[in-house]
DNA sequence: CCCTAACGGAATGGATCGTTCCGTTCAAGG
DNA sequence: CCTTGAACGGAACGATCCATTCCGTTAGGG
């Protein structure tokens, strides 16, 4: 099946092998030096430098990938018929893929790019619409903001276990239960305070 | 009024100081490096070594007096008669006091005492305590745990902008949403999965 | 059988940090 | 006054960590 063989194949084996040893390394640890994505990907430091001009470099594509599936699950989730399972749907994915951790949580730790901003302020934009569809719907409490929305992934990111496994299915739990919490009900307590704005969440963002 | 003057009061003024920027230093970074805490409290470093032998010794005075302050929040807490107002009282308390972030998420950074260890043991039962006395009285959700309290702590620690009022105006904003998703509710999505073992959490207090 | 793409990983250079050390300051007591 | 030592500030030291470079090795492809 494959078109290449030997020497070829292992680089582009490599290709791959390397993208996916980096996202899990710096899912669990957004600090983690080079060498534990070498270590990961069963490669040597070398392997990474020939496809990576830099660290920074490699974070920015694997940052761009995430902004990349944000989008995608949003506008998936977009086609949905039901306000509240189009929104709904668009959480969970979002959270099952851990996309949080890979963009916001890593846009912190290296220079961004125009094209980086570009894709950010595309996912928002999504993000913001099915939000206001639910709402408009009536699913959602009153209450609410998009930005409440960025928490509820802020605060599920932030459950992380040693075991990857583990992690998802607390996750799974937690976020039934903010699911819940963000509809609307008779006995809610009105929120107090507002959503963090743009400018307090977007300085992970600037550029340089 | 104070017994004390001169080169001593300094003394005595800087160990108030030096604790608290301490404090407020590691709180925003756990990693933060002893020469930030001591450009806080505006003093040298000297000062800092002077008072304590290592930065781990700092840190553990630190996480030290963050379980007491928890053993003491949860204390009062127990003398309140009404269940649901005891373990929410608990709750809001300490998310307020920041003591989750002063205590779990400090000591994975340096080594334990038996008397930590201690500490936090006598912590843990009386929030045990304060949620089963809730749950029993029908006040909670019947499909919670006593470590999802622990997992709640976790995230609303997560919540973390540069100004500190914003941050604790947000954390209320979300706290309020998720005492709300702890009652009992009719529509309630059954959780799914189980809270994290002690054993899960508990890696971060092994001792040496 | 010789290139050369691709590899592995030691070596380099810079940055960060905990901790030590020492010269300085200043108030209390003689 | 002058001596003394507690308390200070912060430069300097040594260890560690890391991104990145460099070069010798390997093994398909021609």
């Amino acid at each position: 099946m494959p078109s290449l063989s030997g020497r070829r194949a292992e680089a582009a084996r490599n290709d791959r092998t390397i993208l996916e040893a980096a996202r899990e390394v710096f899912l669990r640890d957004p600090t983690a030096p080079m060498s534990a994505v070498a270590d990961a990907a069963h490669v040597g430091i070398g392997a990474l430098y020939r496809r990576y001009a830099s660290k920074d470099d490699l974070l920015r594509t694997l940052c761009g990938n995430g902004l990349t599936q944000f989008v995608a699950i949003a506008e998936q989730a977009a086609t949905v018929d039901d306000p509240w399972d189009a929104f709904a749907g668009y959480i969970t994915a979002i959270v099952e893929a851990d996309v949080h951790s890979l963009t916001v949580r890593l846009a912190g730790t290296f220079t961004t790019t125009a094209e980086l901003s570009t894709l950010a302020g595309r996912a928002s934009t999504l993000g913001t619409a099915l939000f206001t569809r639910a709402l408009d719907a009536g699913a959602l409490r009153g209450d609410l903001q998009p930005n409440d929305v960025t928490m509820v992934f802020e605060q599920l990111a932030a459950i992380r276990l040693d075991d990857a496994g583990r992690t998802a299915a607390l996750r799974r739990r937690y976020l039934t239960l903010l699911l819940d919490a963000l509809r609307p009900a008779a006995a809610a307590t009105p929120l107090p305070g507002t959503a963090p704005t743009p400018a307090e969440l977007g300085e992970r963002w600037r550029r340089e």
